[in-house]
Parts: structure tokens; sequence; C-alpha cells
DNA sequence: CCCGACTCTCAAAGCGCTTTGATAGCGCGC
DNA sequence: GCGCGCTATCAAAGCGCTTTGAGAGTCGGG
């Protein structure tokens, strides 16, 4: 059923019903119920391609996301951050439009979605440090959302963001206050901005306490189990072992804890762990005790 | 740039320019270079949705991610997934549409997505035993491919699936050959129909080796960490714990795992545990040798 | 009784593409 | 020299909607 056929059914012009169904004022209320009866009666939904075709407007949301050749790794929140916006998404009436993407071709990308007009903006994700992506999305007149910040960007740019920096600071002092000394960071790849964040988060409760950084207590890599394990095991096989961790997601903490389990050692008496995004919906941290302290 | 501007340009109509650029076959070869060439010139795309309205190709796919409202849920290998259909999406000069609808929205959000004519066809994922979903996309006459089976449905459909019933066989047969005779099966939410086939195939594993099923070892829960570390502890407190675990994910097996430390156990001496889908992008198995045996 | 103001409805144009049906030009055989 | 078949191109219709600009009808005041 489409316009035509239910303004033949209703006896009226396609104008009439047209303006009925999207609440413009100069129709009749009686007319009004009768169209809109009439269009929940057989069903009826605008074709979405020929209303943006008129309206210009796409009434979707574009996300890339970017897959390094190298890892492939898609980030583990992903997946609850898709439901989410996905669900007001759909409250709201738009469509989520997904791209998977080589790093390599994200530039191209975009310029497509501008070019094809299927979106009406975009969320950037991953965020780095400057991150190029700005003034590419800028530059094409591509709306955009920053889902996270761009330390140093020279552009203007709307985002949404946790305090990292602050985070990892309070989290760097509640060790420090525990009477830790020697703190290993196992952090996410630092062209990230988030990652540069923790670790400034992170340098900064150092300092205010007086110790130096030791790089041999800092780590930063694309975040897996594997990461955490592998780094942990170096870590506490070493001369000066740290006495905590901190990571940058619940995934290493993981790894770090099998690490720590393996050597025979103790979490919580040999070994602390205090980690960042603790909640991925199939993977909490604990029911009802968290199993990580937690930022 | 559309398309009228482009042969504008090139002084030729719009038929000719749409036909060289499309590949057919009536179109003068040196003409096609030069449309060809003038359409890489000024970064010339399509619009999307003028295309889709002439031709009646939406040119996008759609995936339908239930939530169910209690539990909010996202399968883990979800964003796997959906990076590899993506990266293949992208290829194909398809796009991927996500729809994140509660439970009991979803029969409307199909008949929308074939009312508003934004997606060819959709992907219909988790499907349950004899899943109503097929009988309804085969009424409204939206093309589907199922990702997964659905035992006992009574109209034909398509699908891709991997063998659960067989894997989850043959895994119980191994721990039975290791001389287990105590195994419990930590399987997904058994409405979905890969969690009845891999129950299938544990029971059968057992039945041949002439043991009955005890259903004190068997559980039916959303996959997370928190279920199998639960399970676990409850079973292996029993009056006669399992010597092994069969679990459907590596997330219910990380569960597993912690609960075996906590008590004091050893994997792989006093407690064997063999996990299905072990392979997520951020945690993957082990890096060389696996930690869990697993199918 | 006329006219202006107001309300409600309509025909038609336009969004940017594809596709149908028509046509101009050309070489070739009879 | 005419007509046929072929190639290369074009004008225009159509996809299903919104929106502009116009018009029919009603009502009240002078």
């Amino acid at each position: 059923m489409n316009l035509k056929q239910l303004s033949e059914t209703l006896g009226l012009s396609q104008t009439t019903v047209s303006r009925a169904l999207n609440g413009y004022p100069e129709v009749n209320e009686e007319t009004r119920r009768r169209v809109m009866e009439a269009a929940r009666r057989h069903d009826y939904r605008p074709n979405t391609r020929a209303k943006s075709l008129a309206t210009g407007r796409a009434m979707a949301i574009g996300h890339v996301i970017p897959i390094s050749t190298k890892h492939e790794i898609v980030n583990p929140i992903f997946a609850d951050f898709i439901a989410g916006a996905g669900e007001t998404y759909t409250k709201m009436g738009y469509d989520m439009l997904l791209s998977v993407v080589p790093d390599a071709d994200q530039a191209r990308c975009y310029r497509e979605m501008k070019a094809k007009r299927n979106v009406d903006g975009v969320i950037l994700h991953g965020p780095h440090f400057d991150d190029s992506r700005i003034p590419l999305l800028t530059e094409i007149g591509l709306p955009f959302i920053v889902h996270g910040r761009s330390t140093n960007a020279a552009l203007p740019y709307s985002w949404l963001d946790v305090n990292s920096r602050r985070a990892f600071e309070r989290a760097t002092g509640l060790l420090l206050d525990l009477g830790h000394r020697r703190i290993a960071l196992l952090n996410g790849l630092e062209h990230m901005d988030f990652a540069l964040r923790r670790r400034a988060g992170y340098s900064a409760a150092l300092q205010a306490a007086g110790l130096e950084t030791d790089p041999a207590l800092m780590r930063s890599e694309e975040m897996t189990e594997g990461y955490g394990h592998r780094a942990a095991m170096e870590m506490l096989r070493g001369d000066a072992p740290p006495t905590a961790f901190l990571t940058s997601s619940l995934i290493i903490a993981l790894g770090v804890r099998r690490a720590v389990e393996e050597l025979g050692l103790k979490m919580g008496r040999d070994v602390s762990i205090v980690t960042h995004d603790d909640e991925l919906s199939y993977l909490r941290n604990g029911e009802d005790i968290p199993i990580y302290t937690a930022v």
C-alpha cells in the first residue's frame, strides 16, 4: 500500500493524506482521524527511500567500524555500545547503518557516505590523538559526533566521553594510599586518545606522590586477554615485580589474573588489580561482590 | 555533483551517462571511457536513495538484534559476526542496517522493514525451536537467511550453521574416553535451537556409553561468566560433583574456571573443561597453547 | 448582497536516479 | 537509390513521497 493507493481509498488527494499523517495543522481534525484510521487499518508505512529523496533527510546515522588489517579485533565494549545506541535510534525512528572498513579506507568511506547521502551524520569511534578524521569530516561537511575526545584537534567538534584521566589518577591514588609503590599500567594502544588520557592520569598521581614512572611497568597494546597474561607474566617474573596492576579493560584484567594464578600468587594479597571498563553485559564484574576493584 | 550536472558537463544525456556507468553494452567504448573519467574526477557517486527508488533495490541487508527486556545481553560472538558480515557487505557494495528491538516488538519491526522498503532482506539471528519468525517472514514476503537452524519449522528456509549436535556428541565422547563419568553440561538458554542441538549431542553420547543423563548436572541459562561461576560452585560443592564440564561458550568456561580456582581445585587434574565457541577476537583461547580444550 | 478572511483541499512540480521507446546516422545489399 | 539492420544517443516517464502555489467553499461584517 502506497500513498497514492491510500489516498484513492479515502477519496482524498495525496497532499491531504501526507499532511494529515505528518501532523500539519491545515487539515481538518475529522479528516485527520479518518486518514490515521485508514493508515492503521492498511498498515501503511511511507517508503523510506521515497521519503528520504523528497525530504533530503536519510533518517539514519552511520557508524564506521575500522578494522585494522593486522588485528581484526573489535573493541569488546563495541557490542554494548551498539545495543544502547540502537535502542535509542529505534525509539526515535532512525536507522543505524554500520560500515566495517579497513583502516586505510576510512577516508573514502566517509566521502562515499556524504556523496551517496544514505546517512544524515556519523558517530566517530575510537578517536586518536589529533585525529585526522575530524578535519576530514569537517571539510566534506558530514555532521558527526565523537565518542571520546581527540586531544590537540585544531577544529572544534562535539563529543561525548568519560573522564579517563581523572579515573586513572584516582585509581592510582587509591593504590598508592594502600601502600603500593610499584604499580603497573597495562594500557590500550596509545595512539588512541583515551589511552593517552589514562596514562596522563596514572603519571600525574605517581608524580604527586613523588614517584617516578618506570617504563618497565608500562605497556600499551591491543586490549586482549592474551596481552594481559603475557605482560603480567613477564613483569611478575622480572627483578622488581609490581605489587599492583591498573588495566584499561576487564579483558586485560582477566589475563593478568590468569598469570597471577599460574604463578601461584594470590590476588588481593600478593597482587592487586584495578580495572576500567568492567561492565560488559555478558561478562560482568561478579554478580554481588565485585571480582575486581574498578573505576 | 549529481547525474544531471555530470551529464551537462559532458554534453551527454543522463541516459547515456547512467548506462555508461552501469556497464550497459549499448554505449560506445570511447564515450564510456570519457564518462568514467569524468565521474572519477568529480568524485561522483549516485545518490543511494534515488537509485533505490528507481531500481526497487535497497542495497542493504537488515539485522534485527532482539534485546530481551529482562537481560539486555548481547551475545558475545555478535560483535565478531557483525564484523565479518560487514566486511563482505562493504566489499559487495551493500549497507548493513542494524535494528535493536525489544523481543516483543520483533514482528512489528519486520513488517515495518518490509513496508518501509529500506532493506532487501534480513539475517535472522538466534533462531528458536520452531521459530515463529520463519512463518512471519515468509508470510510478509521479506527474504531472509537464518544464522543457525530451527528444528521443527514447518516451512522451508535457507540457513547457515555449524554442526552443534555432532560437536557436543564428540566432545562428550572425548571426555568419556578419558574416563569421566560425571560430566556437567552448562548450556545456553534451551529455547534457542543451538542449545537444544547441543544437549541432544551430549545426551546421545552418554546414552551410547550406556549412561543416564543426570538432571542435576545439566543447566541452561543466558551465557554469562556469572552463570558459569554460580553453576560450577553449586555442582562442585554438591554430593556427587562432576569431574568434567562441557560449556556452550568460552565466557561460561571462564566462570567455571574461577569457581574451580576458588575451591582450591586444579584445572586439568581435578576438573576438566571442554568448551564451544572459543575464539572471540579480543579473548582468544590462549595464544600458543590453548587454555581450554575446545570444539 | 458583496467582499475579505479564513479553512480545507487539491494539482503539479520536484527530489535524483533508471528504463522504455523513439530516433538519428551509417553502411550494405539488392 | 531505396530500405533494412545496426549502433549510439536521447527525451520523457516513472519510482513514492513532500511541498508549493492555487482554488473552492464558508462565514461574518458592512
